[in-house]
Formats: structure tokens, sequence, C-alpha cells
DNA sequence: ACAACATACAACCATTTAGTTGTATGTTGT
DNA sequence: ACAACATACAACTAAATGGTTGTATGTTGT
């Protein structure tokens, strides 16, 4: 994942909505009109949201209909996981082996 | 972690600069100046960078003298990740026994 | 065909952010 | 005591963000 991704990852989960809207659509599929009936804000808010987590990554949509339906990418929530792994790895002590790590191609 | 801790906390890490201070700091302690020796932006810049992680609790400073130094919190990094893991959870369809979840004392 | 619906996007506004420079406050070593 | 160093913070600027309203485009069901 380039630094570029991860600034988007991390600011699209830096926003209580969005995180809100991930949510739901990592547990199922929602039209963007479902889910902007949740929340206390202009659907055109709520649009850009989900364009934010779109481009983010972690959110794709498929077209049904005249509808738009939105559903969570786990692998994206999984590899900014794996960014917090890593650091935590830093932490134990681990950072004089990351060379070795690259070079094996973890 | 309430709603405004993940927003601190996810908003911290939406910087490139951040995440790069926040690895070293997890790596072993540094003082703000060395740390600020490390990037190509003054050392007002650095220390507010350094603010950021504090006030999201990602990183706690003791002073050593003069200086202050700086360490990650890896608890904090750990309950980034159990967010994430929540997260996962929902997409696995346990969300339908979170009351029993929260019953538990997850 | 067409009215209603679902979405996208532009333009605008207020607030926040990431950077700058400059200044103030402590701490240290001689 | 004092010069140099380490940090903190204020004031400023440019750009990004999160919201608004309004408009345009495409899709559906009768």
């Amino acid at each position: 994942m380039t630094e570029e991704q991860a600034d988007a990852v991390f600011r699209a989960l830096a926003d209580r909505t969005r995180r809100d809207i991930l949510r739901r659509v990592l547990a199922g599929e929602h039209s963007v009109s479902a889910l902007a009936a949740g929340y206390p804000m202009s659907f055109a808010a709520v649009q850009k949201h989900v364009a934010v987590l779109e481009r983010s990554g972690l959110l794709t949509k498929r077209r049904h209909g005249r509808e738009q339906l939105a559903s969570g990418d786990v692998e994206a929530v999984r590899s900014v996981a794996s960014m917090l792994d890593e650091l935590e790895a830093v932490w134990l002590g681990r950072i004089a082996r990351i060379d070795a790590l690259l070079d094996k191609e973890l």
C-alpha cells in the first residue's frame, strides 16, 4: 500500500459518519439513499461520504437498476489492520530485521 | 473508545509524517528535536505533529533534562487495531450477536 | 411519454489543517 | 551569570474538509 493510499484510508476512517456507513455496508449492501435515510444531514452530504469511502477503496459500488448498491471491502479493512500490525512489530523491536523481512517478500 | 477518540487516532494516522514519527517513537524514545532533524520542515511543524499524536494518545512524552522524550504507546495502536477487528466481525455477519457479545463483556 | 426517483456534481460557506516565522519560557554547562 | 539549546505557542496563510442548496442526468413504472 502506498503512502497516498494510507492517507486516504485513515482519512476516510477519521469521521464518525463514515465509520458508521462502513459498518453498515460491511454488514450488507445498501443503496446510497437507504444509507442517507439514516443520518441527520442532506442526501448530498451522505453521497460525498460514500464517495470518500469509495476513493479510499474501503467501499465499492455496483449498479442495480436505478440504484447504486454499496458494499464494504473487507480486504481493504484488513490491509489497514496489517499496517497497524507492522507498527506493533516495530514496537516489538523487529526494526533491525526490516531489511531481512523485505528480502523475504513479506 | 469514544467516537471522539476514534476521530483523533484515525486523523493522527492520516498523515505520512505523523505515521513516520509514530514508527520512530515505537522503535524507541526520541527527543522532539531529534525527530525534527529527520524531516524537511520547520521544527515548529514537527512539534505540532508530535502534539497531534500526543493528543490522540498514540504518543506520550516524559521530561529528561531540557528534552522531552517521546515514545509510542503500543496499547493505543492495539486499540485502533481492535476497532478494525470489530469491523471485520461485522463483515463476518456477527452483527446479530453484538448484544450477546456486549453482555459477555468482550 | 412522462412523472417520480436515485444519483452525481457544481458552487458556495465555515471550519480545520499543515505549514510558516517569530517570540517566550525553561534548562544546561561553563 | 549567561550563552546556547529545547520546547512551546501565537499569529498568519493556503489548502482541504464537511456541510449546504441547486441543477443535471439517467432509470423506472404506469
